[in-house]
RNA sequence: GCGUGAGUAGCUCAGCAGGAUAGAGCGUCCCUCUCCUAAAGGGAAGGUCGCGGGUUCGAAUCCCGCCUCGCGCACCA
């Protein structure tokens, strides 16, 4: 039994009471879902829940007679086996053995599809994430998108999502000037320009761009030609780099086929009268202090062109073309000035400003010797995806990233990981999983199979423990999913992966020496089964491999 | 100044969608491998949950004020 179909039952429970005419609440104060928690005290049972003290100020009596008429009800629920009412009125509620073990048995059976439901089915979802300008490798920031990111996407589809990973590549502009410039100058051996980049990658490019095109210096306009070849090479780059890190994205966008056609004028044009754009001191604003902008923001400049606004708003129509019901921007702290410009964007469309939602994650430092180190893409100082997987490998890059909060800053001492690798979190959870494998292994070499499950048989405190936790998995990957913190995933595996070792430390799957093999052998290797199923599922969410050896 | 995120154990961080005695990893100090992987487990020590008010049966969690730090506040992209 998991903690949501215990919590559907005793849902049911309050409204047939309520029914009943046992429990006088209005009918706004009766929640449409009753939540359990997992109490911290094994002395609290199996599960709790507070709903009676939540209820006893509007059904205007004390909790604790709440508590005692709920309790009787929930005592005929299948597979509960004791309630108790505790302390000002919490419900304690002990599960029989055999209801608790069976979710052992149903995990297996679910294989791949245990922690996946449709709650998001039908939904289309364009999740954009990294867009990392293609004028220099992809550092820790990006680094930290692309692993948040890809795991967010498959978070979304395990949920049954439609969702596509979208790369926002802005080859258009200024910033894209000056890469060229910086690859120009350096081809001709000239020192970069003041406002250009400076990376070792730079020349690295220019000369790769010179091999293929010799002729290139006598071009009739070499900064154009390095433009051209020198982002293709860049992007090439971006994309390889982000592949090797398990990131492929469905759509890699590229803002300059915005404006190619002409398509970002003609609908500037049809904007005009939106209402939510109007004309002041000869350019075209956007009214997005209406979303919550500190000001309006121009979008056609008095000179006649297009600011890069312009750009977004074009992209957002393009995407709502095609076909996408949501549009999620993973943005870093340096950026988030832009939620309301983005939603106004989504406005101005006449569309509802909540297709639009905007992730904003905190930025990583790069730290050395217990002091900050500033990164800079020009004095190339960077460190860069390459780098970081080239020091810890991929697995613990990915995981060390996606198991922090988006909101917090996180800091990265590239020493600290190398010196002391083996205390990667990941470790803990990549060995447990390595550790169900060799349990089964062995299991199979000692002749214990699965041919029998009896779920009364797995009784001890650390496999009901272990259960429960286990039957929170889905629940876990439901919030990761609502609330978009793929963290959660991670620190629940930690979790799982704890409550798995102190179980194998207290009871053995095959049995010692000549000692006969017996059912609870037997169901024991379905416990073992079922855990190594939900760690393999959830570091699939993670992109972080499940190794079967260590 | 305005906006925004953070402040929880020595360190790095969960918990914040109100619940019972505030957690994990690392670090420190004790234990546990003749048989399933000790990359593990058990125990100890370690906390004014930034500060001050408020809301209520109950606040790390919600509200208000303040302090400190990060980030952002262009007719740039």
């Amino acid at each position: 039994m998991t903690p949501e179909e215990l919590s559907a039952a005793i849902t049911t429970c309050l409204h047939d009471a309520a029914a009943a005419g046992e429990l006088n609440v209005p009918a706004e104060a009766l929640p449409k879902e009753v939540r359990v928690e997992r109490p911290k005290s094994r002395e609290h049972g199996d599960w709790a829940t507070s709903i009676a003290l939540q209820l006893a100020k509007p059904a205007g009596v004390p909790p604790r007679t709440i508590a005692q008429l709920l309790s009787t009800r929930l005592e005929q629920i299948d597979g509960v086996a004791k309630v108790e009412i505790a302390g000002p009125g919490f419900l304690n509620i002990i599960l029989d053995a055999a209801a608790a073990g069976e979710l052992a048995k149903s995990i297996v059976e679910s294989g791949e599809a245990f922690g996946t439901n449709a709650a998001m089915a039908g939904t289309k979802i364009n999740l954009e994430f990294v867009s990392a300008n293609p004028t220099g490798p992809i550092h820790l920031g990006g680094t930290r998108w692309a692993a948040v990111g890809d795991s967010l996407a498959r978070i979304f589809l395990a949920q049954g999502a439609d969702v596509t990973r979208e790369y926002y590549f802005n080859d258009h502009g200024n910033q894209i000037d000056k890469f060229a410039r910086s690859l120009l100058a350096s081809a001709k051996g000239e020192p970069a320009p003041e406002d250009g980049y400076g990376g070792e990658y730079i020349v690295d490019i220019a000369q790769a761009v010179v091999n293929a095109h010799p002729d290139i210096l006598s071009a009739e306009d070499p900064q154009e030609e390095f433009r051209a070849h020198g982002v293709e090479l860049m992007f090439a780059s971006i994309r390889e780099s982000l592949h090797e890190f398990g990131v492929d994205f469905d759509v890699y966008f590229h803002e300059n086929s915005l404006f190619e056609d002409g398509a970002v004028e003609k609908l500037l044009e049809q904007l005009k009268g939106s209402g939510h754009m109007y004309l002041k001191d000869g350019a075209w604003w956007l009214n997005s202090t209406d979303f919550g902008d500190d000001k309006d923001r121009v979008v056609i400049k008095s000179d006649g062109n297009a600011a890069y606004i312009a750009g977004d708003i074009a992209y957002f129509k393009n995407k709502r073309d095609r076909g996408f019901d949501l549009c999620i921007y993973m943005l870093g702290a340096d950026h988030h000035g832009y939620v309301a410009r983005l939603k106004a964007a989504a406005a101005a469309m006449g569309d509802d400003a909540d297709r639009v939602e905007v992730l904003i994650g905190q930025m990583v430092n790069l730290v050395k010797d217990g002091t900050p180190v500033r990164m800079s893409k020009r004095a190339g100082t960077v460190v860069t995806m390459e780098d970081l997987v080239e020091v810890v490998g991929t697995d613990a890059a990915r995981y060390s990233l996606a198991r922090f909060s988006s909101d917090s800053n996180i800091d990265i001492d590239l020493d600290v990981l190398t010196k002391r690798s083996n205390e990667n979190p990941v470790f803990y959870v990549q060995y447990a999983h390595a550790r169900t494998c060799a349990v089964g292994r062995n299991a199979e070499a000692a002749g214990v199979d699965r041919s029998a499950f009896d779920a009364g048989a797995l009784s001890h405190a650390t496999e009901s423990e272990l259960l429960a936790v286990l039957g929170q998995f889905p629940g876990v990957v439901a919030q990761a999913a609502a609330y978009r913190e793929p963290h959660r995933v991670a620190r629940h595996l930690e979790v799982i992966a704890g409550a798995y070792h102190r179980w194998y430390d207290a009871c053995r799957v095959t049995p010692m020496g000549d000692e006969a093999i017996t059912d609870v052998n037997r169901t024991r290797l379905w416990l073992n089964d079922a855990t190594r199923q939900v760690l393999a599922n959830g570091l699939g969410l993670l992109g972080v491999s499940a190794p079967e050896r260590m």
